[in-house]
DNA sequence: GTCGAAATGTAAACTACACGACATTTTCAA
DNA sequence: TTGAAAATGTCGTGTAGTTTACATTTCGAC
């Protein structure tokens, strides 16, 4: 890959901020780059180098799958996520898959050693990749601790209002979220069964909180939520 | 006080293991000490500076308090863990406070601000943090991913398995757990009511798997469970 | 030792939700 | 354009697990 194309797919990502462009420039660290299409599933070959990777465009579902073939979600990917070895520490014996949820996922990687090189010379880069994980452990915790001790339809509306907050487009109190699950996703996420999700969003449209459409859900006014 | 006991409260702390003593000895970057005795609250006053929080001894939980007075327990910290602002920034509007479950517990703390400028000067401490963090991550996603799809007893039996793996002593395929939970404290860790609870352990002390006593749980075989 | 609070044990009634079993609608590729 | 697959909608039935309500046991403070 071109060094200018490297040097663009890390600039605006808020981990890098504080290199300066140079710094940046001289990195060149990025040794892989994919791009999927919708429904495309993505493997990480686990017998491969220990890799970070960080999702550019798009947004994937990392699915895990137990020995009786049942799948879980295990995380949503958003654009701007890093995500792989989080643990800095490569995991052998788990068995899982991304899938590309939107049209254009476009992925570049990294090596774990290569980063971890980084983080050594940059120890403002080493803070600054402290904090996203510690942040992203957080969010974790709390929608786990609420999966645990609350209802279904709790569970879903504190996942729309979520969702909502953290990518939907604000008009005032309405929000228009772009829609790249499907009810048997956000069933999976929260807990349920597909059925259940199904009934209590059509409840909600019923009671005109929501709008679900396959593209888009429209929420009249999420205070309300 | 003494900086010698501060040497001593972080020497052998794994954390730690990539500074000299000399360095050590320099930082002198606690700032509090707290004992506690069991069944007593520690209240983190959030009006405070934030804080990175080392149990030294002894276990503790740290309980989430929601509007309706709702307690789920948010976190199980041991001997030698971290806790607080793992994401180090400060969090306010959060309600939560710990409570001691061993006889003895002593905690000492430093000033986040203190703990990143050391961060900042000693980039392997920055790597090895994150590497804490990131297990601590990878731990959480498990558990949780069993609760949500996983039956009570599942549920029961994964923990019990894990707790046993974390903490107990072996012998052969033996283990003797020393048991600072009670089965309310299981219940809300493992998401059911405190009724299923005893009601799922005293089945597993018939079939002879463990046997549960408010001091310590034995297992006959790990294996089978 | 005694007393009260906390922890544990037990049982009935009730209920949220999963599950199976379909019908209908939408999407997308050939 | 068409046909099959995927997504969504709808409905009983069954049941795991909550809830309420109390009994019994254990433990620690005095």
């Amino acid at each position: 890959m071109y060094d200018e194309l490297k040097y663009w797919y890390l600039r605006d990502h808020k981990l890098f901020w504080t290199l300066s462009i140079s710094q940046i420039k001289q990195l060149c660290i990025i040794v892989g780059f994919k791009k999927a299409k919708k429904g495309e599933i993505i493997y990480f070959s686990s017998s491969d180098v220990p890799r970070i990777f960080l999702l550019k465009k798009g947004n994937i579902k990392i699915v895990a799958v137990d020995e009786q073939g049942n799948e879980t979600i295990k995380d949503i990917i958003q654009k701007g996520d890093l995500f792989g070895e989080l643990t800095l520490e490569s995991d052998r014996n788990s068995n899982e898959y991304a899938k590309a949820l939107t049209d254009e996922v476009s992925i570049c990687s990294f090596l774990l050693s290569d980063f971890e090189e980084l983080m050594l010379k940059n120890p403002n880069l080493a803070l600054t990749y402290t904090k996203f994980v510690g942040l992203k452990m957080k969010r974790i915790k709390n929608n786990y601790s609420n999966l645990i001790s609350k209802d279904a339809k709790t569970r879903l509306y504190s996942f729309i209002k979520e969702w909502a907050e953290r990518e939907g487009k604000f008009d005032g109190n309405k929000v228009v979220i772009e829609n790249y699950l499907t009810q048997s996703d956000i069933s999976q996420i929260i807990g349920t069964s597909r059925q259940t999700t199904t009934l209590l969003l059509n409840e909600m449209e019923e009671k005109q909180l929501i709008y679900y459409g396959r593209k888009e859900i429209l929420i009249d006014d999420i205070s309300k939520i």
